[in-house]
RNA sequence: GCCGCUAUAGCUCAGUAGGUAGAGCGCAUCCUUGGUAAGGAUGAGGUCACCGGUUCAAAUCCGGUUAGCGGCUCCA
């Protein structure tokens, strides 16, 4: 007998070699027929494994992340299987389970296409109705090679050669197919209820552009069919929120054929943009910034003293003036440092803390090309912290107190990622191991959870990243911090010391938002374009019910606008009903009806866009109300 | 940049055996003066992304370019 620890504290015996599924079946019919997967002291194994010892042992079933993986994982051989019987010649590399789904990458003679993606599922469904058990067996180093170089799987060969030598090679097989891994899996392909091919992309193998760009076939699934169901729901109700999508159709900016990456910022979007500038410089003047502005184009000897001539030259656009190379700025920092160098400096002046809008050009790749999220220019909310090497961790600690009251005032989650220093970088190991480990103490003095991105580092420095999500979860990298120890070498910046020496100052380049432009396509996705009224392009619209209101109307609009209220009048021979919906669908936050009983009172009805009528309001009140809720930057 | 897909009116989209373009919404005008998510009529609006080819004839077939979308790579 073995003796099993349950996740629920009790203790159960099994005669030694019961499968843990039978134990699944035995803990609860239900359980055994949900579980897909089971830990044994914590190891992640087949459901099919007969237990020999005495064990903790936890069931994990769909509603577990680790019970998702090993299903989309499965999912992803089902598909390998179906693509090679219908595709014969085609190899397979790696088929992982992702964030909602699952992706397996090809080398195939065939070019899949949607019309294709429909027959694999067909095929996959018939796979799943045969419920094929997935079998696992374990294979030496050279049978495994010889298996697969036989089958032509030279991906495979590849990965199986880059095992380390003691590696445990093992193949999962269900069918006629066999495939090598890792496991575990569900224990049969029956479990795989509901599945769809959601599209198709191409990648490099490895994530190398070097090698072959392999065909990928992304797909999700799930136990129930009205999961499935519900999950593409949520996916296309979240691209209603998609902030080009909505940039459009609110009017706020837009991108054109003529500038590929440079976005236009209509009235509506720069009403935003002013007030998001505004709070930003509020918030700064009270953390002890001052504000600079530095030139776009500059000439090529800063950037050769910069660095980003080595570093960063194939990001950047030139051009020429007198005959002398220029180039525009990609970063502002040379620019600041400059205006550090327009005087001498003592050690009483610092921490010098410069903020700068500062517009920036990259050249980023066509095919990266996103929105708002990545374009070729963009404002970044910039600032240069010149410091003594004493200040550097109140300094990080607060920028990084900053960063949080600012996402907080937009009730935004975000994630830290600490990246270290880069293939690509100036300086030595020391000066970068120096300040890695002076940014991850600054992380841990405050208790901050953050993930290590190694090798993300800027050229100059590491830095820690804020990271933000849009409507369908992708994460954009928002506020930095970087630490630089290199810049003041290469610029030979100095302050004066308490013992009238020159020394080296330290920097810090840091953003909140990160790029304006980015941050306003966050908070699109963020509110759906329903903005808080602080930032709504308008905030309040009136409307008159018949034109014989339109002079108490336009009274109504004035007296708002004095109020400093931003707000317009529908003064179409429209009815109610029609002009509600229309400012419903601008996602105006205050519509004031305006007909004979108001016009007698001096009030206004009331309807706010999703707290729906609120009734009859003095205008005074309502005015007093809605400063009140812009003041207080209410979400 | 790479792989795949896409490009028709301001917007969303029809136009599927190649025979010089349609709908709804929006817009304009008129009628309607209507109290919390679409009142009615009439009308204007398109060198079918661009360049080239095949054909008696191209929105439609072929090639190229540009841009967009989904990824890969890269990054705020």
């Amino acid at each position: 007998m073995v003796k099993v620890n349950l996740k629920d504290g009790s203790v159960r015996e099994y005669a030694k070699g019961t499968t843990l599924l039978d134990i699944a079946r035995d803990i609860s019919g239900r359980l055994g027929k949900e579980a897909l997967v089971a830990s044994v002291d914590g190891k992640l194994v087949d459901l099919g494994v007969p237990l020999e010892h005495d064990a903790r042992v936890e069931f994990f079933t769909f509603d577990s992340e680790e019970g998702r993986q090993v299903f989309r994982h499965s999912t992803s051989h089902v598909l390998a299987q179906a693509v090679q019987k219908l595709y014969p010649g085609t190899r397979l590399a790696i088929g992982p389970a992702i964030a909602d789904g699952f992706y397996y990458d090809f080398d195939s003679p065939e070019t899949f296409t949607p019309e294709k993606l429909v027959k694999i599922e067909a095929e996959m469904e018939s796979i799943i109705k045969a419920d094929l058990p997935f079998k696992r067996f374990d294979l030496s180093r050279a049978e495994s090679l010889d298996r697969f170089e036989k089958a032509g799987e030279s991906y495979k060969v590849e990965l199986i050669n880059d095992l380390p030598p003691d590696a445990n090679i093992s193949c999962y097989s269900q069918g006629d197919f066999t495939d090598l891994c890792a496991g575990p899996h569900v224990p049969s392909t029956g479990r795989l209820k509901a599945l769809k091919l959601t599209h198709l992309a191409g990648a490099y193998w490895r994530g190398n552009e070097k090698n072959k760009m392999l065909q990928r076939i992304y797909g999700t699934s799930f136990p129930k069919k009205s999961q499935l169901e519900e999950h593409l729901f949520r996916i296309e109700e979240a691209k209603r929120r998609d902030h080009r999508k909505l940039g459009a159709e609110l009017d706020l900016f837009s991108i054109q054929e003529e500038g590929p990456g440079f976005p236009f910022f209509h009235p509506k979007g720069m009403i935003l943009r002013n007030e998001l500038e505004k709070f930003w410089r509020e918030e700064h003047k009270k953390a002890g910034y001052h504000e600079i502005r530095t030139p776009i184009i500059l000439n090529r000897t800063l950037w050769e003293r910069s660095g980003h001539w080595d570093h960063y030259k194939e990001n950047m656009y030139f051009t020429k003036i007198d005959e002398l190379d220029y180039a525009v700025k990609p970063m502002n920092c040379p620019g600041g440092i400059l205006v550090y160098k327009s005087s001498l400096h003592s050690y009483r002046e610092l921490p010098i803390r410069m903020g700068e809008l500062g517009l920036v050009h990259r050249h980023e790749m066509s095919g990266a090309l996103h929105g708002l999220m990545r374009v070729r220019n963009f404002t970044q909310d910039d600032a240069h912290i010149f410091m003594l090497p004493s200040q550097i961790r109140d300094e990080i600690v607060g920028v990084i107190n900053l960063t949080d009251r600012i996402y907080s005032i937009f009730g935004f989650k975000y994630k830290v990622e600490l990246s270290t220093k880069p293939e690509k970088a100036m300086g030595s190991d020391e000066v970068w191991e120096m300040a890695t480990s002076a940014l991850e103490d600054a992380l841990k003095s405050i208790g901050m959870e953050y993930k290590v991105n190694a090798g993300d580092g800027a050229f100059y420095g590491p830095k820690i990243d804020f990271h933000l999500e849009d409507c369908l979860g992708r994460t954009w990298q928002c506020g930095t911090i970087q630490l630089d120890f290199l810049m003041p070498e290469c610029f030979d910046l100095n302050y004066v010391g308490e013992d009238g020496q020159k020394h080296r100052p330290v920097m810090i380049h840091r953003t909140i938002f990160g790029s304006i432009e980015r941050f306003i396509g966050i908070l699109i996705e963020h509110f759906g374009g329903a903005f808080p009224a602080w930032l709504a392009p308008l905030q309040a619209r009136v409307m008159p019910i018949t034109d014989r209101h339109l002079d108490y109307a336009r009274d109504v609009v004035k007296k708002l606008d004095d109020a400093g209220i931003r707000v317009d009048l529908d003064d179409r021979n429209e009815k109610v009903n029609y002009k509600i919906r229309e400012a419903q669908n601008q996602k105006i936050p205050y519509m004031l009806v305006v007909g004979d009983r108001e016009a007698e009172n001096g009030t206004a009805s009331v309807r706010h866009r999703s707290k729906g009528d609120l009734g009859a309001k003095p205008l005074d009140h309502f005015i007093r109300d809605i400063s009140e809720e812009i003041k207080n930057k209410q979400c």
